[in-house]
Order: C-alpha cells, then structure tokens, then sequence
DNA sequence: TATATATATGAAATCGGTTTCATTACCATA
DNA sequence: TATGGTAATGAAACCGATTTCATATATATA
C-alpha cells in the first residue's frame, strides 16, 4: 500500500541503545528499568511512533487482549444493549471485545463459538443461547467464562440473570391488580427457557389470585414483533374474551398494540398490556408502555467487569440484578 | 485451568511423518500435496483436533483476518442493522469483524480508530463519523477502507451512501403533494452533513413549491427519541400552525409522535408525519410510520463484500443505493 | 540414454515480540 | 577486605505458524 516502514521493537532497542529485552520490559512494566534507559526507551517510541505487534505480543505472551462474545441475535434492542454495556465496561482496560453471532440457531452458534475459541479470546461472555450447559462447561476449562442473560445451573456464580418467573409473577400481578381477570399470555419461543419460566410465572400468579388459567388465552410467540401482532388476531378470532395481555417481553407487546389498533381496540381503555424489557422504544410507546425493566446496559457492564476480575483472579463482584416493574400507560384499572 | 495439551502443528507434521512445511501447505492449500500426504495430514488433523495458532499464523503472514468496523453508537437501530448487514456479509468468508464504537465523540472515536489499527485489521470499515476524511486518507494508505452511512468526497468510490438531499426533498414533496404547506421540519444534529443535508432537500423542495419556508417550523434535534419530542413542545410553544413534520429521522419522528399524543394531537388526522430511515421499529409505530427507506442491512453487506473485493484485487462492485418512500399512515391529505 | 523441466518436499529463515537465565555492577554486612 | 545478596541488563531460547530456497524425484524431450 505504501511506504510502511515497519518500525519494531529492535528498532526501538537499537535507538534506545538498550537490548530489546529492556524495551519489552518497560512497555510492560513488567521489570524495573533505570531511569535513564526507560526515557531513552520512552523517547525513542515516541520519535519513531512505535506500535507494538500485537500479534507477536499475543505469540509470545499467550494472551490476545480480546473478549470474545457470543450473542444471538445482532440487531434486537435487548441483545445490543446488552452489548453496550460490555462495551463500556471494557472501555479503558487494554481488551477489545470480538462479537460472534448465534442467531438462535444452534448450529451457527456452535460455530461461532469455536470462531471465538480459535481466535484464542482470553475470556468469554455468552448472551443466551441454546448451546448446552455441558458444552459450555467445558469451555469454561479453556477459557474464563460469564453468562448473561441466561441461567445455568452448572455455571451458578459465573451467570447474570434475572428471576424470569417473578418478573412474570409481578407482572400479571399488577394486572391483577388492577382487576384484570381474563389476561392473556402471548409466550416467548417456547425452546427457550426464559419463555418457559415467563409463562410459569404468569401460571402461577393467575392461580394465587384465585383465577383459573384458560389455556385459549395463551398464545405462543417467539419474541418478536411480528409473532406478537399475530397473536393478538389468533386470540381474537379464539373470541376469548380478555381485558389485558401480558406479553413476554416488549417487541411482542409492540406487536400487539399494533394489532389491537388495527382492530380498533384501544389501549389501555379497552385492553391492558404488559411487557417485559423495557427497551429504550418501549417509553416511546404511545401510549408509553407499561413493562418490567431489565437493566441490559448494567448487566452487560456487569459481565465485563466480572470477566476482568476473571482475569485477573480477583474475586467476583456482585452479580445479583433484579427487575423492576416500570409503570407507564397501558395499564387501566378494569372494572 | 486444565489439561491442555496444546496441539501444535509440529505435532501433526510429527504424526502424518511430513514436515511442517507440508502441514502448512495442506492447511492453507497454497501448494500441491500428495493425496497420500495430504490425506495422512488431514487425518491428523482431524484425530487431534488440532486448530493452528492464529497469532502465529498471523505473524508469519501478516493478515489478522480480521476486519476492523468504527461504528458511532452502538444500540442504535439504524448503526446496528448495518453492524448486522456487516456480520452477514463476512459470514462464510474467514474474516471476522471487530467492532470499535466511536459514540459519535471525536477522541473517542480517534482512540477506537488507533485500537483497530493497532490491532492490524485487514480491512476497515467505518460507519458515519466525523474524522477527518484527511485522517482517513492516510489510514487508507494503510489498509483497506470502506466508508458507510457518509459521503467522502476525496474517498469518493469507497464510499456506501445515499442522496441526503434527495432523500428529504422527496420526503417533503411527499406531504406537499398530500397538501400539506405548514411543514414543518425538526433536523438532526446540525453538526453533521447529513442532518445539513436533509435540511437543504427540505427547504429546496418547499421553495420548488412556492411555499416560503418558515424558520420558525425547523428546530433542531439531535437524531434521538428525545429530541423529537422536544422539538414538538417547542413548535407547539411557538405557536406556529403546522399540519405535518418532516423528521430527519425516525427516532425523532417516534419522539414526536409521543408529544403529539401528549397533547391529544391526532396522527395523521391533524398532523402527518414522515420521518427516515425505515428502521424496523417504524413498522410498529401506531400508526405505522411512513418513511423514507435506507437499506441499512443492504448496505452493511455491501460493505462487507467490497472489503472482501478490495482484499482479494477485485473490482469493486456497485455501491449505489438509494432510498425509498415507504408510503404507511401517518400521511393524510390536508384540506 | 542423456539432458532439461516440472513437481513435491523438507530444512531453515523469518515474523516480532516475551521470558528465562546468566552476567555484571553495586551495596551492605561480617 | 572478603563475601553474600540484590538490582539491572543483555543474550538467547521460545511462541507456532508461513515462506523461501534448495534438493530429490519424476516426467518429457532430444
């Protein structure tokens, strides 16, 4: 491409008058140097504007300065956030994430994880996923490993998530609450476990309040807008009838507002809904949605944090989030 | 952590009784082997699971395989449906994406740019920005770059972008020829060309109406939901009549369709709006947004495979697109 | 049959750092 | 003054591949 004299580090040693061993060191610090030959070295770096070669750093050291993540689905509102968070949370350290996406799909997530494993990450965070605990585990004997977003029983300590039963629990409470009896369930992909736990949640709080669960108002989605809106048409023409929805997270109840629009139904006068996630869209709703909050960004800083302590053998924080219940306008008392 | 008896490729030449040198060349098919040897070393291979070193293969060759993406925000819809078009578009090549985030901040964005660089990307691909186009003329000399969502007149046919301009007159010819002469328009960040861009296609297209523009109709926003809802109370404060707003994005078309609401606006019966982008949202909005189309994901793969073009000396494809009316329901004629 | 050419292969150099190990210089203690 | 210990430094080995170059073998040509 161009002139591209490559400056490395026996060039730096050369001017510096010092062998490279003592540049290494002082680029590391991983030694004393006197004083005067570190400024040498210093000023050498300088002049010559001198960039390591990470590729024989990673050779030699063993490390790649790289986090490797492996998310499911690039583009969804929850996932990124989730990826902003470790991106700030890695901001300053001297490690760069490298995100391979799963795409729900177990096959292509196999793949990208050992993407990620051949590019010999120094850790690793899994944001969902389908692979198996057991696959994971042995992972986790290679290579420091967080999960977020996704309960691991295996991995207890080293998972960041949520209770998805309460947050469900409190959610249809609060309909509940609000005198809501007929309350459909539009489900996340049933595959996935936090769908199954949303669901139990749901279940389990209709019961405690005494109300019969209807098989015929719960309809299965997979987390996307789309599926939302369509479940909406299924329970309508079900006839079922029902004064509120609690959708399994917050593009399904988009979906759903949608649909309920369509059809002239207005919300929440006619029909309550309730969301889970809380994405930066949900408060632009209109009206604004009612949902529980999942602190996304917090929880993907969290796993970049944990990582790091990871890496450097400190202990690990706290990693205990909880939802929070975000009251807006979708929700009206029923009489 | 564990076990790890790292496998190396003298192992392999070791084992299929060949030399490194032919392990090398099976593995990378830079020359003819044998059948037997070759199918000795592929045995190998396989029975030890080995997976070269990517730092040495690196270093010996000098590719990261590896490409270097400088986005603005992450969590963005629109930035991240080209992050998506990106992962796509390398998805099958051997080269993945590592993504720094320039948060829209000059330094920011100039330490992320130095990251990548530092970490010797084969490729480059930035999105939006406002580095210097001086600065990233001399980082073209440096390696492969592609330039997406920005127009850069000296990198001129390595740029992916759209007519602004056009995007935003046709937007407005749009409203005028549903009747619409009160138009207002809230910009984005003024900082940046596109935002100045979309502003002159606005005002072009009013006077190419006859309509005198009226600088109390445009304020300017910043590209966010907030925004767009604060540019309202301020057109409504100022007490301006208006029956339509262009939005130069749809963030701020929702932001404004929120305040709208507040005030117990109707949408599109007493005021329409149109807003650009077509992110995946819009679809969703109640009612549904009519805007002018980017083909973010198109585009993200575009750039992907120019890179690949530009890695393997081959011609670039064309990397024309343009933007299309998504004609949905916030626009009504105005009597 | 002798010679020229092409093909497959291995030995060794190389990429640019880190790290071990030995050496030297220096200071404090006996 | 002799001895032990420490601190700073350089030489050389090493990380694990790719690539150049030389060599041996096979094939084609005269």
């Amino acid at each position: 491409m161009a002139e591209e004299t490559k400056v490395t580090i026996d060039d730096i040693a050369e001017r510096a008058k010092v062998s490279k061993s003592t540049v290494s060191r002082v680029l590391s610090g991983s030694a004393v140097v006197a004083q005067p030959k570190r400024a040498a070295v210093l000023k050498a770096i300088d002049e010559l504007d001198y960039r390591p070669n990470i590729f024989a750093q990673s050779l030699a050291s063993g490390r790649s300065l790289t986090i490797g993540v492996l998310t499911q689905n690039i583009g969804s509102p929850f996932y990124d956030a989730i990826l902003v968070g470790i991106h700030e949370g890695l901001g300053g350290s001297d490690y760069s994430p490298i995100v391979a996406d799963g795409r729900w799909h177990l096959a292509t997530e196999q793949t990208a994880l050992q993407t990620l494993l051949d590019r010999r990450v120094d850790g690793l965070i899994v944001i969902g996923g389908s692979v198996q605990g057991s696959k994971l585990l042995r992972t986790v004997e290679q290579v420091p490993l967080i999960v977020v977003a996704r309960n691991i029983p295996e991995l207890g300590s080293h998972c960041i998530c949520l209770d998805n039963f309460e947050a469900a629990y409190r959610a249809t409470k609060h309909l509940i609450e609000h005198g809501h009896r007929e309350i459909a369930h539009i489900t996340g992909a049933l595959s996935q476990g936090d769908a199954v736990r949303r669901r139990e949640g749901y279940l389990q709080a209709l019961s405690d309040a005494g109300i019969k669960p209807d098989p015929e108002l719960v309809v299965e989605g997979n987390f996307r807008r789309q599926s939302g809106a369509l479940a909406v048409e299924m329970l309508l023409t079900r006839g079922r009838m029902f004064s509120a929805i609690f959708a399994a997270n917050d593009q399904m109840a988009f979906g759903a507002r949608l649909a309920l629009f369509r059809r002239g139904l207005r919300v929440p006068e006619d029909v309550s809904i309730v969301g889970i996630d809380d994405e930066p869209a949900s408060a632009y709703m209109t009206p604004p949605l009612t949902t529980m909050r999942q602190p996304a960004i917090e929880m993907g800083e969290a796993a970049a944090h944990a990582i790091l302590c990871l890496l450097n053998d400190e202990p690990l924080p706290n990693l205990q989030f909880s939802m929070e219940l975000i009251a807006r306008e979708t929700v009206a008392r029923h009489i």
